[in-house]
DNA sequence: AGGAACACGTGACCC
DNA sequence: TGGGTCACGTGTTCC
């Protein structure tokens, strides 16, 4: 025998009814009684066509509501059981739970029904008492079930840009993203120093006389109207071109090699020909460490 | 009227007994009975002295245990209810529940003590019967424990390897997470299509009379103890260094550069140099595209 | 007060 | 059968 009997009293926010989640097994509808008000019960685990067919009148006016293979009933409105059979019953992506008049609609013994289910069954029937949850609970209960979705989508987001999941339990994704998450790092730092950036600037630095540190290149003895030396420097990443047109002296390609050390810039490939009027043409392909490339770069 | 039931029966995998948490508000001592067997009911937030003092014989033989402002009784062993009163009633810290005996020792009313106390609060004596907990479940409980902690664990390494991680509740660093590795994922595909394969590889094809496609660079009418042409070729990825050293003859490099584009392979640089003997040395740095990369290779 | 985030104990399910 | 995983409703805490 099992009764339920209500209490009201206020425990923490909301206002509670009695009895959270009483939940038990039922052998027998000999222990089974329905509280008599504000209360909800929920036959979790059954199959609702059976079910709501089969169901008895046990305290009428009774409401059933029915969601998946739950159902649950309490006091209040009553609406069809026809018409919510007919319209929903099988629509499980309703989520909505729809009230069904069992009022002294049906005759029909619970305990037979019950017992005859029982037996396709390992278990007893699961009974939860659903009537004592805290007024305004609901709200806390649906957002708490929105936040798992939530949370649940995203990992499934998570586990489909993963290639080399294996298990697909949560545990499991976050290693695994942890993981592929280092190795791409690696990866793109691995690309990243021996590839220059795809990002292309250029850098102009023509017919201009360059600085004092550069000075000696020979920029103060020409007096030609298109003066000397000319020099480009053309950027893409870390990577340099540089195009030098000055005049010849000993030693030039020395110079230009040991400035250039000097900057940490590795050359890569030199080219030095003389011309008409002994200027020298020079082009150089440089590579700078990231953290002097712009001050080479200004220096330049 | 509140009763509890035992009703035994088994449910998931442990033992478990009836109605657990079982919680309400008893405003009245009417509403209060105790459960025959394997139950336990605590009495929480009542001052323990004054219920201990007048607490009545109520399911003889019944043990009382005191934890803190709670204490719950239950059928089993038994001590001496004034050892412990006098020992541990007022010892708050002690964690260890202390069993009491009121089997036959007092006569008081717990009604009226209990009324007498209920005047004094706000709400009636909170009671929770404990004693419906799973057999085994102790063992779940703490498995779920730690693997709540190891979930828990991995949000932080997975948290720890995402740098632009901006709040760090669990549903953002999943979504941080898929971003970070989209965006990792597109960079490494940009940096891959558009360098070089860090794996190094060598081809020689040294001292060796080339095939026939290339005959007409000069193959077969040197008769020098070394035989010319002599071509190295080496890769690295798509990228491909070529060193030729053959006889010169008139448009030789048109012929070296045209049989390179027919293998669909780009020329980056290069250069030539006459030398003694009137041969020439060309070396060539090129680019292969990736589905002609192996045949230009063999035909080279 | 009211929403958001979390930890908890628990029931179910699957090898 | 037991270990592991998940979802659920709930209590708590923070803002």
């Amino acid at each position: 025998m099992c009764i339920w009997e209500e209490i009201s009293g206020s425990r923490g926010r909301g206002i509670y009814m009695e009895e959270p989640n009483k939940l038990e097994w039922a052998n027998s509808l000999d222990q089974i009684q329905i509280p008599s008000t504000n209360s909800r019960i929920i036959f979790q685990d059954c199959l609702p066509r059976d079910c709501c067919t089969n169901f008895p009148n046990i305290v009428p006016p009774t409401n059933v509501s029915i969601k998946r293979d739950q159902f649950s009933f309490h006091q209040g409105i009553t609406i069809d059981q026809q018409q919510a059979w007919n319209n929903n019953w099988n629509c499980h992506n309703n989520s909505k739970p729809i009230d069904l008049n069992f009022g002294g609609t049906t005759d029909l013994n619970l305990k037979e029904w019950y017992e005859e289910f029982g037996k396709k069954r390992q278990q007893g029937l699961k009974i939860v008492n659903k009537g004592l949850v805290p007024m305004h609970g609901q709200d806390h209960i649906i957002a708490e079930r929105k936040r798992r979705e939530k949370l649940n989508q995203r990992f499934i987001e998570l586990s489909s840009v993963i290639p080399s999941l294996k298990k697909i339990d949560k545990a499991s994704i976050l290693i695994d993203a942890v993981e592929y998450i280092k190795e791409l790092q690696k990866k793109v730092k691995n690309l990243e120093t021996q590839n220059p950036k795809p990002i292309e600037s250029v850098v102009l630095v023509k017919n201009t006389c360059i600085s004092s540190e550069a000075g000696d290149l020979g920029c103060s003895s020409s007096t030609a109207p298109k003066p000397l030396p000319e020099i480009e420097a053309r950027l893409s990443g870390n990577k340099i071109l540089i195009s030098i047109h000055c005049e010849s002296f000993k030693g030039l390609l020395v110079k230009v090699l040991s400035e250039l050390e000097e900057l940490n810039v590795t050359v890569t490939h030199t080219n030095l020909m003389h011309f008409a009027r002994s200027t020298s043409f020079i082009t150089l392909n440089a590579q700078a460490s990231y953290q002097n490339f712009y001050l080479a770069i200004s220096l330049l």
